[in-house]
DNA sequence: TGTACATCAGTGAACGCGCGTTCACTGATGTAC
DNA sequence: TGTACATCAGTGAACGCGCGTTCACTGATGTAC
């Protein structure tokens, strides 16, 4: 049967990406070495340099297949408020955005963990997604208050972002386990945030 | 003169600590060592060991003394709202919060890479610290609203978390250079948000 | 279908480097008298 | 104040361990005819 050759190695690779993930998420980078990588996968040592020019790639490719997943996850996220925007389609929006780091908290762990590493290939990767999200975000208040609408855009970018990470840590983290009701808070904060400023600045 | 041998032994081990905090802020934790720091203190690398046990000792006190400098600037947080509850002192409890942070940059940026870690000292003390300012925060929205006035209360304590290390994260960054108005924004949200949560609860 | 050869994922053994850690020593500082 | 001794912060040299990395080899899979 041709083909099974490599269907088997892309098999071993994947093994090893998924037991660094692991390992990542159980005892994190400063103790992850080929070797433990390897023997998780169940594989010998040597074998890591098989499928990965060193750490570093390995790395790189953990960091892609994270970020790919969520970004594939947060792609209805621009469609959904891009119609019209009210408390249902942010309400949408949110919980999809919760919802693509949360649905594997693994994933949404390391990248909590990792966004800010300047000196791991994670840090250089997450911090790539931070700023897409950050764009994305940022160009959905833009389409909802045009053209100064909303003063001091930037600053409720990063507030309502930090506010939505809160939430995901504390899902991470088991403090709240009604997902639920707590996109209705996130979603009615985020409304509730905005109207005051917006209102603030026609008194003016 | 006596103590003078003491003193300057004092002298080193805080050029030690000083250095490691700079090389972390500056490589990160993965490629911090022992030579390293000795050797941007100015001594030889065994002296390392003449002040700490091993590294995991250092980083202690690395964390220890950022988490000391950070919990005394919050201490008057605490007095401040305490008192009454106004626009003006929920801002002023803001802008103390971030300013205890973004006092010293290097502080804030260490606390926000690491505050996650597993695998070292500082995500422990750092996790503690969290913890703490959590605590604080949720004592105090409870003073303000008692007894369920405000559902789900811990659910606000994370948005409000978040958006605060959201506000400190951009300020790091230097996103935000307009440390007032970023947080009167940060105080408004915050009433706002609480407020349409208060009155959404009376309604039902 | 069978045979002879080519490929290549995975391995055991070995190597070298960098780092943490130890230790005997030095020379400046401190103390006793 | 001076002398003889004690202390101890800081050091150079050395060691060993763990890790990343290399390499010649194996045996199973794939290919040509």
């Amino acid at each position: 049967m041709s083909g099974t050759r490599q269907a088997s190695k892309i098999r071993t690779r994947n093994r090893l990406v998924r037991s660094a993930i692991r390992l990542l998420h159980r005892s994190g980078v400063t103790s992850l070495t080929t070797g433990k990588i390897a023997s998780e996968a169940g594989v010998a040592q040597p074998t890591f340099y098989v499928h990965f020019e060193d750490m570093k790639a390995l790395l790189n490719e953990v960091a892609s297949q994270i970020s790919a997943t969520i970004i594939t996850r947060m792609q209805p996220v621009r469609e959904t408020v891009m119609s019209e925007p009210s408390r249902r389609t942010v309400r949408e929006a949110c919980e999809m955005s919760v919802r693509a780091l949360v649905e594997d908290p693994r994933f949404a762990d390391l990248y909590l963990r990792h966004r800010r590493d300047v000196d791991t290939p994670l840090g250089k990767r997450f911090g790539e997604l931070t700023k897409m999200a950050r764009a994305v975000l940022r160009e959905e208040l833009l389409r909802i208050y045009p053209e100064g609408e909303l003063p001091q855009l930037d600053i409720h970018v990063d507030l309502i972002f930090g506010m939505t990470l809160g939430l995901i840590e504390a899902i991470v983290d088991r403090r709240v386990s009604d997902l639920d009701a707590a996109v209705d808070i996130l979603a009615d904060s985020i409304i509730a945030q905005v109207r005051s400023h917006k209102r603030a600045a026609a008194a003016a």
